[in-house]
DNA sequence: CTGGAAGCTAAACAAAGGTTCAAGTCAAGC
DNA sequence: GCTTGACTTGAACCTTTGTTTAGCTTCCAG
């Protein structure tokens, strides 16, 4: 007897891949990045509590709202450390990403508005149009590159 | 007289750059990319048609609704090649970002809604949670990088 | 005609979010 | 006890969208 049940086995990395669908080399990744953490067997391999599919869960979620990971890790620190984090923790932490979610569907819609109107009349004057020049910037956005895309 | 007016003098790289607000290094790789062209003079130095200018206008505003320029770039392509582009042309062009956009705002509001009932309930389950599984995928989202992060 | 500003190219670097590879270690079934 | 599959690490590489730098050339005003 005394045999680990299937609800308190420790996770391998492979299995929390499968369990996940996060690849094995990206949940190394996260741990770098210090959005998850792993105890270490002797031997010196990851194992995981049940915690972490729920913490992952909410990265993976959080990316697709387009957080970037920084962003996310952030979040996470206001989790409790050494107690497992409630419903309630979980529920505090994502009422975040709803404004930030609020906000990004506000600016593409008003870029769809103005889009609208340029069809309309094709003009896409840099001076004038608001599509083209949204916030009267015209130039010294900042050095550094940015990432446009979307996945 | 017979002097080149305002109107139909070409442009150089700093002109074109100060007038679109996009920097002289922004240009050359956009041209390297296939986006826009240019005449060059005898010494070499690239010089632009005013026709340049709504080009870049269309590529920075397609860049705003989160188009990559491979994209844009294809677009492009439809234009006419020899004759100035009409409004119609661009307006032609626009419409694809039209319903690229209302994807993505009606993607967004998914999302919020899913977020919304997650707070609720705080769930987050890998396999039930629709903001976690949102297409019932779990993995094999093919290789290669993935930027998630919008300016 | 000359000096400085602006242009040219190629190559290196940046940041995000990972993947892939090489070389070696651990764990578990037979 | 041994073999095989899973795991470890660090380093190199990938994409996208540019910027920066080095080393030269060209253009324009005086």
């Amino acid at each position: 007897m005394a045999q680990l049940s299937w609800k308190t086995k420790e996770l391998t990395v492979g299995e929390l891949a499968e369990r996940s669908g996060v690849s094995p080399s990206a949940l190394r990744f996260y741990e770098r990045q210090g959005l998850i953490r792993s105890r270490r067997t002797p031997g010196n391999q990851r194992r995981y509590g049940r915690d972490i599919l729920r913490r992952v869960a909410f990265v993976r979620a959080s990316q697709r709202v387009g957080i970037p990971l920084a962003t996310i890790r952030d979040v996470l620190t206001v989790l409790p450390d050494e107690r497992t984090p409630t419903r309630e923790d979980w529920a505090r932490a994502s009422t975040r990403w709803r404004e930030e979610l609020d906000a990004r569907i506000r600016r593409l819609e008003q870029l769809r508005d103005h889009l609208t109107d340029c069809i309309g009349c094709g003009c896409l004057s840099i001076d004038r149009c608001a599509l083209v020049n949204p916030y009267d910037t015209l130039g010294e956005q900042g050095a550094g590159p940015r990432c446009h895309l979307e996945p």
